[in-house]
DNA sequence: CAGTGGTCTAGACCACAAT
DNA sequence: TTGTGGTCTAGACCACTGT
């Protein structure tokens, strides 16, 4: 069972992206939608700003609640911050990976402070080439702890870990914090990625955290700059 | 007369980062802090779910509210979310601006797009070589609505457009959609930002949003590789 | 003026963790 | 069992917009 706010998200967010809602329609106030959903105003509320939040509505007072602007730009992958599972589950589609290595290191100071480990704790090293319809688009270098996600393997590592996480381990993934970059590329990038001596790196540093605030994974992504773009919505709340 | 969340989320907030609350230290709980700020739970709630948007805190069901980790990580310029407001208050410090052009042309559809214009509107173009500490640093290429931000002028762009726009003009910004890639430079970014030929550019593609929905800019950020990284930190509400 | 969203309250019940 | 945060309610008052 879903929270109803959650619920309410979904079934407008849909209306939204499905374009039963066009862009700059006004939706339906407030109050309407207590009474459609019944529920209380606090909890239409919720589910509004999760909306505003994405980027897909915006709200004034005195007048309404407003889809915004919601075009498909699917010349690129988009990665969108609600979904912030990898990969696998925000291209939905032709995701292969080599695994380049896979072992067994031990925490130096960097890793371990990140994922609030010891220095010399075991930690897994899994390097993997990540193809999208078949060309190499990602370089991903991970770092997870084997105390709090055990028994990886290269079934595993083949598919998304990510899926394996949330549902064989039954832990939930909730937050993520990310840097973004752009790098000069090294002879492995070249190597692995066919790009050229001018052609650059787009890199994401990852820190990836349970639900329940623990960090567990931290990572290097190496992006094809011409396969890759990064869309974030900020609020000033 | 800010608002009552808005208070406690600052107080809190700066407790965290002056040090006072130290890393996974767990914060008073919110009955406590009902009582502290007297006000509600609710508006306890919302105030902390701030802190955990920006990534200052994470919350677990049955034990409590903790820190996270919020090293000062200070060697290259990082913009968090909650501050949307370009170069100029994100890095605080040495900011100067050269104008290379400033001319009012005609908007494309694609520009007219973006900023909800018809083709053919007038439209503010300014393109700006921006330097940190005397050095090029970023060159900013930005379309504005005249309609909606009048009377721009050289002194404005010599300092910055978001002081104009929040203190002279008295609109608030209330959002900014931001894509965010690696690009191969150009010959105007290697003329203007001092780069070799194999240097990348990272590249900021932003829609600014007032308060009240209304898109006002369009710009194009071009950074050096060197002197920029940006981190998001994304929930999985 | 009426209609809208923004804030805030004082409580309720629930799910989860530690003891 | 106790303490914690997560959800939800039914209302209140306010600020802003348009007529």
């Amino acid at each position: 069972m879903d929270t109803k706010y959650r619920e309410i998200y979904n079934i407008i967010k849909e209306e939204i992206t499905l374009g039963k809602l066009k862009n700059n329609e006004k939706i339906d106030n407030e109050i309407n939608l207590c009474k459609r959903f019944s529920c209380s105003r606090m909890t239409i509320k919720k589910a509004l700003d999760m909306l505003v939040q994405d980027g897909l509505l915006y709200r004034r007072r005195g007048q309404g609640s407003f889809v915004r602007n919601s075009k498909n730009e699917q010349n690129l992958i988009l990665l969108s911050e609600r979904e912030l599972t990898g990969l696998t589950k925000s291209t939905n589609s032709n995701i292969k990976s080599d695994i380049i290595e896979f072992k067994l290191v031990f925490a130096n100071e960097v890793i371990a402070n990140h994922l609030n480990m010891r220095v010399n704790d075991p930690l897994y090293s899994i390097r993997r080439l990540r193809y999208i319809k078949e060309e190499p688009a990602v370089i991903e270098l991970t770092y997870m702890n084997p105390a709090l996600i055990p028994g990886i393997n290269e079934t595993i590592l083949n598919n998304s870990i990510y899926h394996y996480i949330e549902n064989d381990l039954n832990l939930r993934i909730g937050a993520a914090k990310k840097t973004t970059r752009a790098c000069i590329c090294t002879k492995e990038d070249k190597q692995y990625l066919l790009l050229d001596d001018n052609e650059p790196i787009l890199e994401v540093e990852q820190i990836a955290y349970l639900d329940n605030g623990t960090p567990f994974e931290y990572s290097f992504s190496r992006h094809r700059y011409d396969k890759f773009e990064f869309t974030t919505y900020s609020l000033r709340i």
